[in-house]
DNA sequence: GCGGCGC
């Protein structure tokens, strides 16, 4: 569905109020509110809901400047993967990304200059003008790329603990509530998600997943492209299976794999895996493209 | 206390 079509909660972002008024966002919740110094510009992050949605507004501030996007909550863990690949990449395999969500473009750029190396992040939506800001990668290149990662990592778990445990409903028909692919972990006990560069293609959502309900009801979502798979364990008197639902706009499929088949399932996935790494290596995700370097 | 961004 086009739930979230507000392009991230945008009807904030300060759109209305110019000049130093009030800023107050109305029905805004700030959910998570740090800072990041990077050399001498201050980036503000800020989680924040309203009845549209969640989203995260990264905001640039130097002393005479002020640059803001709005990432859609969706895309944190998005910007998370690509923060990841900015800083694990050596010099010369780093690319431009496009990440698209939901009718936004994000680009990341690299430049250079005397001050040293940057990354360029702006927004470009319909709407509003696009805005920019600029990371610095710093000297050592945990000072400004990784930094700047952490936060985003820390912000992506955070928003996790704000799920309220009855948004995500196991099983079936489910598809129209997992609206925040982006959000993370349900809470549950000994669950630690490090933010290391370890996390996969997959965007999970796990449901509560107690010993008690056995394994029915158990849930994730990826995402690749326009498109959402959803993986539902289900039983009934034939046994137990494995739905996997592909959803695109409002059209829907689904297979069934009886569990009998679901090693073959994973052997298969993992061979075409296999052979296929030259191609898929480095992707963080269907939805992000590598782009060629601008050339000027 | 820099400086990139944009046309």
């Amino acid at each position: 569905m086009e739930a979230n079509s507000g392009g991230g909660g945008g009807a904030e972002g300060g759109r209305a109020v110019t000049g130093g008024g009030g800023g107050g966002g109305g029905s805004d919740v700030e959910l998570v509110s740090k800072t990041l110094q990077v050399e001498h510009k201050l980036f503000y992050f800020d989680l924040k809901e309203n009845p549209r949605g969640r989203y995260l507004k990264i905001s640039e501030k130097t002393s005479a400047t002020r640059s803001t996007i709005i990432v859609p909550s969706s895309g944190i863990s998005w910007f998370l993967d690509l923060f990841n690949y900015y800083v694990n990449s050596e010099e010369h395999e780093l690319f431009s990304k496009e990440l698209q969500l939901d009718s936004k473009v994000f680009y990341f750029d690299i430049g250079e200059n005397r001050r040293g190396r940057f990354l360029k992040v702006s927004e470009a939506s319909v709407s509003r003008n696009r805005s920019t800001i600029i990371v610095p990668a710093g000297s050592s290149p945990d000072e400004g790329w990784a930094a700047f990662r952490n936060i985003l990592a820390e912000i992506h778990e955070a928003s996790g603990l704000f799920v309220m445990p009855n948004q995500v409903k196991p099983s079936d028909g489910q598809e129209h509530l997992v609206d925040d692919v982006g959000a993370g972990f349900i809470p549950g006990h000994g669950s630690q998600q490090p933010s290391s560069s370890e996390h996969n293609v997959d965007r999970t959502i796990d449901s509560p997943g107690q010993e008690e309900t056995g394994m029915t009801g158990v849930s994730k979502v990826i995402r690749a492209d326009q498109k959402r798979f959803f993986f539902d364990l289900g039983n009934n008197n034939r046994g137990h299976f494995l739905r996997i639902s592909e959803v695109a706009g409002s059209d829907r499929s689904s297979i069934i794999l009886p569990l009998s088949g679901l090693k073959q399932f994973h052997e298969v996935i993992g061979h075409f895996v296999e052979i296929t790494k030259d191609k898929i290596e480095g992707m963080t995700g269907a939805n992000v493209r590598t782009v060629d370097p601008p050339q000027r």
